[in-house]
DNA sequence: CTGCCAATTAAAGCCAGCTTGAGGTCAAGG
DNA sequence: CCTTGACCTCAAGCTGGCTTTAATTGGCAG
């Protein structure tokens, strides 16, 4: 199994040897040993990475994060925590969605005020955060 | 017109009195006048408490808020842009996809190491953040 | 064996996005 | 008119997620 120097991880997957370090120090990842003082990776840790990088695009915190994939990259909830999660990724989804449609309509629509205009007020709605008015 | 002070701003949209004066401060959202000193809004404003709490949702900066949409509510950039930002938003829906139908394979596949599993690789390079292994 | 350069540590610093606290003001109900 | 309590301002503090800095260590090419 080759093992790679932190600088190489970092090259790989993006993320600077800091924040490897910071990752460390919270549990989110481990290292595979040390090499003298170095920490040596193994190419698991690439592929933990890319969860990680793509759970924070996602908007997830490194603990929810932490949460849902063990250190080992392996996921440490059972099978229905696991669906509550793809759930609530859904409803995010859902709310992206009625963003971007938002956004599409106030750069198509010709309307001088689009907070009131009734497609709008719907696509606000149908991200389901409008306030009570 | 109606106009609410900040605590009944607070309560219908759900942000904190605090986070509104910060708001303000930052110049996301104005008051429509003040009473005395209280801070006294229009119900304009809960539409655009809407669309910020929307747009934080969906991982936007509250200076990225403010660059879709002025303090009135209305886009202030030209639409190109504005189809810009909600092709930067499909984008991050394909990603949260790829993470929700990551997270729906750990819960379903039985395989006991879900780095390995090559469906589930594929899933991750769907999202297209894979690091280079 | 030497010297370089990447890596190490601990502690401090930084930004966003608020919240909290202290001390003060004032609109409205009794 | 007086009290009450919601509001005000300003400054400091807090959390998350790192980065930076300073001082040190040690692997490895020559």
């Amino acid at each position: 199994m080759k093992l790679l120097d932190i600088g190489e991880v970092a090259e790989r997957s993006g993320v600077a040897p800091s924040a490897l370090r910071y990752y460390e120090e919270i549990g989110l990842i481990a290292s595979a040993g040390r090499k003298g003082l170095r920490r040596q990776y193994g190419a698991a840790t690439l592929l933990q990475l890319s969860l990680i990088t793509l759970g924070k695009a996602a908007g997830f915190s490194l603990q929810e994060i932490a949460g849902m994939f063990g250190q080992d990259g392996r996921p440490d909830l059972p099978r229905d925590q696991l669906h509550a999660r793809a759930d609530a990724l859904e409803a995010q989804i859902r709310e992206l969605t009625a963003l971007k449609d938002a956004l599409r309509h106030v750069a198509d629509c010709p309307a001088p005020s689009h907070l009131e205009c009734p497609k709008f007020q719907k696509l606000l709605r149908a991200g389901s955060i409008t306030a009570e008015v």
